[in-house]
DNA sequence: GAATTAGGTTAGTCAGCACTAACTGAAATG
DNA sequence: CATTTCAGTTAGTGCTGACTAACCTAATTC
């Protein structure tokens, strides 16, 4: 039964974490300090530890969390493709409005996971490498006659290429749609062995 | 006059700057410490300050240098082509080499540049904005229908394509020949407004 | 409604780290 | 060769910041 400060409890949590994602991406995990995330959600210093063993668990938090929607969704979105070339685009369209939704984390994501401790950091990059796996996978679906190792390296260089964005604050000088459209567009470019 | 101090200092100068970037791009800037940098060198902590004013004298050494390098670098190789095509193709071909030799450098730039006191950080993004115009007006003589606002989009993209190979560890799996190659096709592909 | 739980508070504690002080010895200078 | 310069040293100093202690009060429990 959702108790009112058990409700109350997993709010602020949540607030914490979207303030953590902002905060991290702005200024970096080590230049965020414990008083600045409570000071973000109107709490001072201490009491976020009431919500998270200590600072390093809200990056844990965050980036586990990132990187399980990402490989969750995009596994879904394959499973609902008619063939592998719709995969492919699905694939494509998933991931441009996932880094557009969420800019912070995707920046902090590839900025600050060394921060995480060992074990954590390790199950986010096994989750990051089964992700890639199903771009590799459904890529070597629609070219069966590339190797592999090219590619994985072509996921790669496009995620590099939509993950760009939240570094471009360029971003805001263009309508969504429109730069959503050309992400697309450039990604597949880049996919297509030529 | 040369003198036997002076360039025993000067290369000593020369051996914080290459550290600094291995140390930054694996630790990023708030996770080195002055004694960690003066130890990668082998003298220990405080020797630096004889060299640089403080820790952020290093970072800033870095990446103005890096900046001008590239703008310099990109000026010179549009200077030397025949045509807008072959302008276009020369900046590629440079790019690619740039991120490809200097992974560390690329990586600090792009995710210590917050760490740069007001003044450096200026003056480092006027650098980076003056080479994105270079690239930008090149691509208005290949594509002169094309908004030039997309094309900035484009040439942003197509940094984050090329850049992101210092983040996949990926780049050692196959011959460097091959990665240059590659990354080069893709970037054109991305290049290309279809 | 008494007892307990738990999210919040403020006031420490302790470690790390940028930077300074004082000094040393060898190269540079005249 | 006497003097100065200067890259290095070790020993502080002061601040920041993660985390802990002790306490307080209101929601939950029985």
């Amino acid at each position: 039964m959702p108790t009112l400060r058990s409700r109350a409890k997993a709010s602020r949590r949540d607030a914490l974490l979207a303030a953590a994602a902002e905060l991290f991406a702005r200024s970096g995990f080590n230049g965020v300090s414990i008083e600045d995330l409570g000071a973000a959600v109107g709490v001072s210093g201490p009491a976020v530890y009431r919500h998270f063993t200590g600072k390093q668990a809200v990056l844990t938090a965050l980036l586990v969390g990132a990187s399980d929607d990402l490989m969750t969704g995009g596994q879904a979105v394959v499973d609902a493709a008619a063939d592998a070339p719709g995969a492919l685009a699905a694939l494509v369209r998933f991931h441009v409005r996932f880094a557009l939704d969420n800019p912070d984390v995707i920046r902090v994501q590839d900025r600050d996971l060394g921060s995480l401790p060992d074990t954590d950091r390790h199950r986010v990059r096994a989750l990051q490498r089964a992700y890639v796996e199903l771009w590799v996978s459904v890529l070597g679906q629609v070219h069966p006659s590339t190797p592999v190792t090219l590619l994985r390296m072509r996921a790669h260089a496009t995620f590099g290429l939509i993950n760009s964005t939240p570094h471009s604050a360029a971003a805001a000088s263009a309508p969504a749609e429109t730069v959503r459209a050309l992400l697309e567009e450039m990604a597949l470019a880049a996919l297509t062995p030529r």
